[in-house]
DNA sequence: TCGAACATGTAAAAGGTTACATGATTAC
DNA sequence: GTAATCATGTAACCTTTTACATGTTCGA
């Protein structure tokens, strides 16, 4: 339970990138003003090698607000996909255009997951980090599947002028 | 093609809810800021009843800076889920409100996917839509079957010590 | 030697929500 | 009569990202 910013945004970025995200700019702003408020401690390594870590570690009084925070709020989910955004206007997109934002999407999600899935049965891995990572895995291939079966209808559906009732986009059966 | 800002929030909540979202407080100045650019223009209608509607239309100008934004930008995907953060951390948490939360999530995620299947083969609704909707729905019920299998084995590892190597959250198979 | 990784931070700007302020109408 | 729906908007606030600024060390 220590780390520096640098190894926060590192853990962001390997374990949380599927569900949250943070920037230096927000993650050193707050690790500043947790440390005045007492629920994280600082120490400074000065190492030979490289700049100066602050090494900060939570506190007491840390854990028990995080864990009131945690049980406290109820939990939110917001997504913003403007993939979707771009197949709901399908219609209005030139048929390559289209193409290749599904197939670069899917080439993302298939990497997602590729890295998901090398990475859950770590050892060091708690039920909870597991069970977040299986949250991951399931919806990406839950999607890249949908993006698979709904391709050919989306594009198929494309080149007719956007006649509405005619194609189906199977995904759901 | 045209509608009010008032419609515009009623569409977001009714169809784009699982993949995007916009309140009053950014609809309306974008609004007001598209028409100063020509990308709409605007009707007031003085109804009897109920207060002035502002109609606003699409122009060509609109529709062509629209399309181009669509062409032009590679779709980025953010999704920030609190109730991961939350199973993250499940080890910290009481059993209780572990299951509280879990059983929430999942009677939301259920009520969505009422709702979407309720929408998803109205005969207005072009491919793309119905693709949106699709991709919403394999999403949450790839989610839904995750928290059923998963949920023991997150409550179970959870009334013992937080060992890290003996139970498996078996989601992903 | 050159790029990636290590390491910290700030300031400005962008983007968004919440809460407020107002008021008619319609359905129960 | 009272709640929901229709309808518009602003201002303050909050959160977050982006871009900047700096410098070392390690591996290829």
């Amino acid at each position: 339970m220590e780390g520096t910013g640098y190894d926060i945004k590192r853990l962001f970025e390997a374990t949380f990138s599927h569900f949250h995200s943070a920037s230096y700019g927000s993650i050193y702003p707050a690790l500043g003003q947790l440390q005045q408020e007492g629920l994280i401690s600082l120490r400074v390594e000065q190492g030979a090698r490289y700049p100066d870590r602050k090494v900060y570690s939570i506190t007491e009084a840390g854990r028990q607000a995080f864990v009131s925070e945690l049980t406290q709020t109820a939990p939110s989910e917001q997504l913003r996909s403007e993939l979707l955004v771009l197949t709901f206007f399908a219609h209005l997109l030139p048929g390559e255009r289209l193409a290749q934002v599904l197939d670069q999407a899917a080439r993302q999600y298939r990497e997602s997951l590729t890295y998901l899935e090398s990475v859950r049965d770590h050892p060091s891995h708690s039920a909870g980090i597991r069970f977040t990572i299986d949250m991951g895995i399931a919806s990406l291939r839950a999607k890249l599947e949908c993006l698979s079966t709904g391709r050919d209808a989306l594009l198929a559906g494309h080149l007719t002028p956007p006649r509405i009732d005619t194609e189906e986009a199977t995904c759901d059966a």
